[in-house]
RNA sequence: GCUCCCUUCGUCUAGAGGCCUAGGACAUCGCCCUCUCAAGGCGGUAACACGGGUUCGAAUCCCGUAGGGAGCGCCA
């Protein structure tokens, strides 16, 4: 494929949140253009006004950009084939509508919804396809005439030929063949006068000169349809490549049910855009790299030979997996970043610092800083009742000796930098080692018995905590 | 019902007739490290849906069966 010929599209309907599965589409053809230094398109799908919300437009630009999938034309940034919202784009629709009119390509039906699926229905017990049985196809102009005189309602359909094999090839599955007849005439305008889903996106596929659309499955049998329109109007089709669904964990394709996969919720919850990129570009499509890779790596890894046929389930775990390589791929400052929304607002630079290094380790989303957080600097601790035990059988000499260091070496000072220092003067005061002695004293100071390292854990602790800490076990067991 | 798509470890996948005793990653299990957990290191368990062909040889090609999915909307 020629380089500079690549444009690609996200073409989304504002009508909900943005889930994986849409991101997931929107990830490759963002990829499929970045890596032939082509264009990116977001187009909004807005044709239907009553499902369509403003402010899912502005959530679904935030998720992408959030995401880092950027791209180079839509309903914020003009472009040379804009609007990019079809709601704009109406003048354009009622020309291409008379074109094929004028053709005798489509006509009007005056079929109410209501004798459409009553037909549909007795189609189905029938036992044959529910399929437009073309009741107003051949109406006269007289005909139209008159239905249109008593103030009937019309639809537009588009006059699909009959016993044609169409043909084209799938950038993914390769050669697809489907009969005309099989396919019944299609709505492309409905009667409110909105352009339908088959018309305006294939329409606008061509006008926004997209040479490759990487779309959901559940496309391909749209794809005759479109293509069909397209010739007619003698309009040039894109390359059409169908990717398969996302499967939930219940076993269902991944749509706006599957709350925890909203790209919202995955961004309260701590994840990464990288590592939800990573994640994704792995699925359904394969790479040799294990490694965390860049957006930059990604386009240039992404090929569409790699694409898979079958689709894939999500899980969770991998997506931990990934979070946990890109946590670990970070400088400090950048570790700084992350935390720092989650850290009491009160914290000085060297405190956040100290947090940071002790529990970085054991932390990949946003609930468990809060944990930690909580265990580190909250008021009361929630003790898990193996860690009281602990505790308790430590008996009270222990935790005496404990805060009698503390009290005598850091209550004063206030020198965090000690922390090293004092885990030895504690094992020092208390004569114990190994499990011993640590373990007690995270019981004490965590209210569990599992957990980040002691020593920065200790660092981090307020020194007045630790000291209250200790105290009510040298108190309350005597 | 009709049309179309799909089927390799639990999951994501590599695999284009001999390189396959089917490879990697996640998960899982074990060991090492270690106060615990996590991280890290090392190792193990685990798959070609089934049945027929074609071929000297099939995960790979063909046919069938089973199972899963999508579409057949005035949703997109």
């Amino acid at each position: 494929m020629s380089t500079a010929a690549v444009v690609t599209r996200f073409a989304p309907s504002p009508s909900g949140e943005l889930h994986l599965g849409n991101v997931r589409t929107a990830l490759f053809n963002f990829l499929l253009a970045r890596k032939h230094g082509g264009r990116f398109v977001l187009r909004i799908e807005d044709t239907d006004a009553a499902r369509s919300h403003e402010h899912f437009v502005e959530a679904l630009c935030a998720d992408l950009a959030w995401l880092g999938l950027a791209w180079d034309e839509g309903p914020d940034r003009d472009g040379p084939d804009g609007p990019y919202r079809q709601s704009e784009r109406t003048a354009l629709y009622q020309r291409y509508f008379a074109q094929l009119e004028r053709a005798g390509g489509a006509y009007p039906c005056f079929c109410t919804s209501v004798e459409l699926e009553l037909a549909r229905r007795s189609q189905r017990a029938a036992g044959q396809a529910p399929r437009y049985a073309g009741t107003c196809r051949a109406l006269s102009v007289e005909e139209r005439g008159a239905r249109a005189a008593q103030g009937l309602a019309a639809t537009l359909r588009f006059r699909v030929p009959e016993g044609r094999r169409l043909q084209f090839d799938d950038l993914v599955h390769g050669p697809q063949s489907f009969a005309s007849d099989d396919i019944g005439d299609f709505i492309i305008r409905r009667e409110d006068g909105n352009a339908a889903f088959l018309f305006s996106n294939a329409i606008d596929d061509a006008l926004m000169r997209v040479s490759h659309v990487l779309r959901g499955e559940d496309h391909l049998s749209n794809t005759p349809r479109q293509r069909l329109l397209l010739e007619a109007l003698g309009l040039a089709a894109p390359l059409y490549g169908h990717v398969s669904l996302l499967i939930g964990a219940d076993g269902a394709p991944l749509s706006k049910r599957h709350g925890a996969a909203s790209v919202r919720e995955l961004r309260e919850a701590g994840y990464s855009p990288l590592a939800i990129c990573n994640h994704l570009f792995r699925l359904g499509h394969s790479t040799p790299s294990n490694e965390l890779l860049t957006p930059a790596q990604m386009a240039e890894a992404f090929t569409l030979e790699h694409l898979q046929r079958a689709s894939a389930h999500f899980e969770a775990a991998q997506l931990c997996h990934w979070q946990g390589q890109w946590l670990h791929s970070l400088s400090a400052e950048q570790v700084r970043g992350w935390f720092g929304p989650m850290l009491p607002p009160a914290l000085t630079a060297a405190q956040a610092d100290a947090f940071i290094a002790a529990v970085r380790p054991n932390v990949l989303l946003a609930e468990d800083v809060r944990q930690w957080c909580e265990v580190v600097f909250g008021e009361a601790l929630a003790f898990e009742e193996p860690a009281l035990r602990a505790a308790h059988e430590a008996g009270t000499e222990f935790f005496t000796a404990a805060a009698d260091v503390i009290g005598a070496d850091v209550i004063g000072g206030a020198d965090r930098a000690a922390a090293p220092d004092l885990l030895g003067a504690l094992r020092r005061a208390t004569g114990r080692r190994g499990a011993a002695f640590f373990m007690p004293l995270r019981a004490a100071l965590t209210g569990r018995l599992h957990g980040p390292e002691l020593a920065p854990l200790l660092a981090a602790m307020p020194a007045e905590r630790v000291r209250a800490r200790l105290l009510q076990f040298a108190r309350s067991a005597a």
